[in-house]
DNA sequence: GTCTATATCTAGATAGAC
DNA sequence: GTCTATCTAGATATAGAC
């Protein structure tokens, strides 16, 4: 055979990982399957050997971005509560705000995950619902927990919506602080 | 002549009117200007007479949206903070979720006005620090201010992301007694 | 499995008639 | 100011050569 045995998922796989990054930073409907393919030195031809269509692929990227941010958010975490306050500073930071493409997935595709097919917001639901119950434990607080993941996404989207450094800044900052006084502070 | 002095102020405000509503469902660059003039009984030709451009629709969409919304949630407030929390009510409400053509532009428009020119992203931040000065009045803390925005904007992201209607329902439930719980109970 | 070439469709935008 | 017709460009998807 002219190709590995491994080629074609090799393929496949660096396929999804480049369109899980160009895709959080141009948007998924307004990125065409040329573009895609060739981010990965081929033609646009060759996609169908792999996805039969692009909501396909919309399905494996957000399938692929919900698998990794859930293992890495309500993974690992101990008792201490130390590690998750580490994870929402690393999320609420000017790095993740200015670079969409390395980043979270619901602030940047939330607003086409919301008219994509059920089985993408299924496997949204699911992951989500890993990292509630996950930080739930650590919080001791099942509200505060759908609480805290509201802010870091609603704030990602904030202030990546405003012009000026100086409000980007502001609104995670603020977010920050006062996650902490609410959830970290005193008690507990 | 043929068309009375106020026609076309009429027409542009029509197509704005209606473009809001539908751009919010069923996102803008999704949506093409055909269907938006049909849309007020007109062909897609007629689109230019009003816009030079979709993209300059897009950036009167997004003022009108943010006009319209920071009035409503920063003005008319009283000291009391009663009418901020009937605000909160209907901004993390069911009906909220279900219908984001009637709804806040940022959740339903974030993504592409993070991707929109400066001019877009500045009329954003207008209104967005009108409302945060308001509110942070209200609470006496212009952190908690931004927090809670951001609550809110995510909370109706997370729940349109979402497949069931238990957690739809959950996760902004869950956000609204949380708000209640760190900033509206026991001090002030 | 990937390429080139192409069919098909849709979108944004323009020209000229009314 | 709005219409129809059309240009042009770009998109998704398919066919056949290699």
């Amino acid at each position: 055979m002219r190709y590995s045995k491994t080629h074609k998922a090799e393929t496949r796989t660096k396929l999804i990982e480049t369109a899980r990054a160009i895709t959080k930073k141009g948007g998924f409907s307004s990125t065409g399957v040329d573009a895609l393919m060739s981010a990965i030195g081929m033609t646009g031809g060759a996609f169908y050997s792999h996805f039969p269509s692009k909501q396909a692929l919309f399905q494996a990227v957000i399938e692929d971005e919900i698998r990794n941010s859930s293992e890495m958010l309500a993974g690992e975490q101990n008792a201490s509560g130390e590690q998750l306050e580490q994870c929402l500073r690393n999320y609420l930071s000017t790095f993740h705000v200015l670079h969409p493409e390395e980043g979270c997935v619901l602030p940047a595709l939330g607003g086409e995950i919301a008219r994509a097919e059920p089985e993408v917001r299924g496997a949204v639901e699911k992951g989500l619902r890993q990292v509630q119950k996950a930080w739930a434990n650590r919080l001791d607080d099942p509200d505060a927990a759908w609480a805290v993941i509201a802010q870091c996404v609603g704030a990602l989207v904030l202030s990546r919506a405003v012009e000026t450094e100086r409000t980007r800044k502001e609104i995670i900052t603020s977010t920050r602080k006062a996650i902490q006084k609410s959830y970290f502070s005193q008690e507990k």
